[in-house]
DNA sequence: TTCCAGGACAGAA
DNA sequence: TTCTGTCATGGA
């Protein structure tokens, strides 16, 4: 394995809180090695403190692929500048909470395909579920790599499966928006260069084209696929936190029986600023970490 | 057994 | 534009 060594403006890095915070499927813990898909390669990773051994990729992709480039303290300082900005207070403890919890995790850059394919798996699914349903996806219909070991269905082949056989492996009324998906990336070859040219708000509305993908898979599809930092992708766990915590402080809505997607997408944006993704994924991600902390 | 989950979609109001 | 019912299924 190849060795990487973080330095101080690495740090905070957290490997198994970044793997296992939701944003990304199909990868396994075997003892303290994770291992799975990265574009196309099977890649094996593990931390000890400071030190990240790897292999199935440079150093390059890896360091890409982690977000390792992203200075965390510089962003929380950005969220909160933006949270002062708005409230007029010093500090906003709930969220400081959430962010000391969950401060290790990075939002990874991955893969378009695998990446969209992966969270049109996820609607109406729990994290487990969808794991085990993109594991089936990828041993039954991935391009074989090595004994046991398969990649991620690519779209020619995923065109190519008929509905019965897909819904096998447990997709179920998810398998013709897979077929879709599939099928308009095979006629549309260049349509992932044309979301990353495109604006946010447009490249959401070319993404939502695919059948299967609505605005919450569209904004991780951006958040976690295309480094749009700007994308809140708003599941029934965010509206929860931000209808519970803070409701009463957005401008029109104290009282509104039902947020809006938009409402809350866009309250995130305003309240946290550019790094509003990351934002939502420290206060998506501390349910769990709370629930195994026993807090 | 019932409820919930990183929702999308079509049709009605 | 907003609301409502439907889809499918493993896990808690």
């Amino acid at each position: 394995m190849k060795t990487l060594t973080l330095s101080e403006k690495e740090l905070p890095f957290d490997l198994d809180l970044t793997f296992s915070c939701g944003q990304i499927f199909g990868w396994k813990k075997s003892g303290n090695i994770w291992k799975g898909v990265h574009n196309g390669r099977i890649i094996t990773i593990r931390q000890d403190n400071r030190t990240i051994r790897y292999s199935g990729c440079d150093k390059k992709v890896l360091y890409h692929f982690l977000g390792l480039k992203d200075n965390i303290p510089e962003i929380y300082q950005s969220i909160c500048t933006h949270i002062a900005k708005f409230t007029h207070e010093k500090q906003d403890l709930f969220f400081l909470e959430r962010f000391l919890l969950s401060k290790g995790i990075r939002i990874l850059r991955q893969d378009p395909w695998e990446c969209l394919f992966s969270f049109i798996c996820s609607s109406n699914s729990n994290v487990r579920t969808i794991g085990k349903r993109i594991g089936l996806l990828m041993e039954n219909y991935g391009t074989c790599c090595s004994i046991g070991e398969n990649l991620f269905p690519e779209p020619l082949a995923m065109g190519a499966i008929d509905e019965e056989s897909l819904r096998k492996c447990l997709t179920g009324y998810r398998a013709p928006y897979l077929m879709g998906t599939a099928e308009y990336i095979i006629t549309h070859p260049d349509f992932f260069l044309k979301i990353s040219s495109l604006s946010y708000p447009d490249a959401k509305k070319e993404l939502m084209i695919l059948p299967g993908v609505g605005p919450k898979v569209a904004d991780c599809v951006l958040l976690f696929g295309f480094e749009r930092m700007e994308a809140v992708p708003v599941d029934i766990r965010i509206r929860k936190i931000i209808t519970a915590q803070y409701q009463d402080i957005i401008p029109g809505e104290k009282g509104t029986k039902t947020l809006s997607y938009d409402t809350i997408a866009d309250f995130c944006r305003s309240y946290f600023g550019p790094y509003a993704g990351y934002a939502q994924q420290y206060l998506f991600a501390t349910r769990d970490v709370r629930q195994e902390l026993s807090v």
